[in-house]
DNA sequence: TTGTGATTTGTTATATCATAACTATCTATC
DNA sequence: GATAGATAGTTATGATATAACAAATCACAA
């Protein structure tokens, strides 16, 4: 269970980083990791912040690289498929994701108040959710664990 | 934790039960359960499975009882506030909830094949997500918790 | 290095989900 | 039965997402 939280960090470098990891698995499991699709993945990360598909495709426009919805929809969908963006469903919106290339199952702590969102790990058939699929024989192939609140800074009342 | 699970029951009493309970909780609470609203409950209790905003609308629309979509959405918004009726995030539908009128966090159950979804408790700040929420110094007021897979009959290969 | 099939992208159109804004009606209370 | 607040009706529009098909590109092997 580990989380890049509401901290801060070198963001310059996860920018890097991320596009890296998600470079090389692509590489290694003959993945086409497009121009579209990279130049996506590049926008989450720097935004830093969940963002609509429409929001992203604006970005896509602005840069000659599609303009319409399924351009944005498909480079979301195999981002997503293969794990290096996730979609806060809460939101309909979507993130980079803090640990590509690595199988996890995320949960995302979404502030009301700044509306960052941060990523947190954990482990699928454990805690109560995992009880309760027991319990009801139900067979978990995907979850959705999403807290809203407020993060550290936007309790702070003297901000 | 519990869970009415994916188990055969009493449909009729619980369409009867729960319309009885909200009926006592709205009284209780000086809050008018109107015609429409009493309705989409009825209309989600009989149904028992999720439902999108229109295909309630679509009931309501061949009763007279409504035929735009505020009408449906503003019922719906009252039955979720006051905890009657879960909105499902991944669906983007709604569905009566199991215990009306006593304060609880669901967690959900969604099988991919047959669409049902079952409802069960958690306890809020207990857990792998209450842990991950105090390590990061967040304060959870809302969470979504959505497991989508196989329900018992749907894993059965004889079906 | 070129043919071939599979994948990806471009584009049009449309489906699906949700709300703003305003008017009319109803309801509770005085 | 007057009045204020809540609810419902209606029009219009906004926001999110996908189907379907044509064109371009890519991976791979002949």
């Amino acid at each position: 269970m580990d989380s890049i939280g509401f901290a801060s960090h070198d963001h310059t470098r996860c920018i890097a980083s991320g596009l890296e990891a998600v470079d090389s698995y692509c590489a290694q499991n003959r993945l086409q990791f497009t121009a579209v699709r990279r130049r996506v993945l590049e926008i989450l990360l720097q935004q830093h912040h969940a963002l609509g598909a429409y929001e992203i495709l604006e970005y896509l426009r602005q840069e000659g690289l599609g303009s319409q919805p399924p351009v944005a929809y498909r480079a979301l969908d195999f981002l997503v498929k293969h794990g290096f963006v996730h979609k806060i469903e809460r939101l309909n919106a979507f993130i980079a994701c803090m640990h590509p290339g690595e199988p996890h199952t995320p949960v995302f702590m979404i502030c009301r108040k700044c509306a960052s969102v941060a990523e947190a790990q954990r482990e699928p058939m454990q805690g109560q959710l995992g009880a309760v699929a027991r319990a009801a024989g139900f067979l978990i192939e995907r979850t959705v664990v999403e807290a809203e609140g407020l993060c550290p800074k936007c309790q702070d009342p003297s901000e």
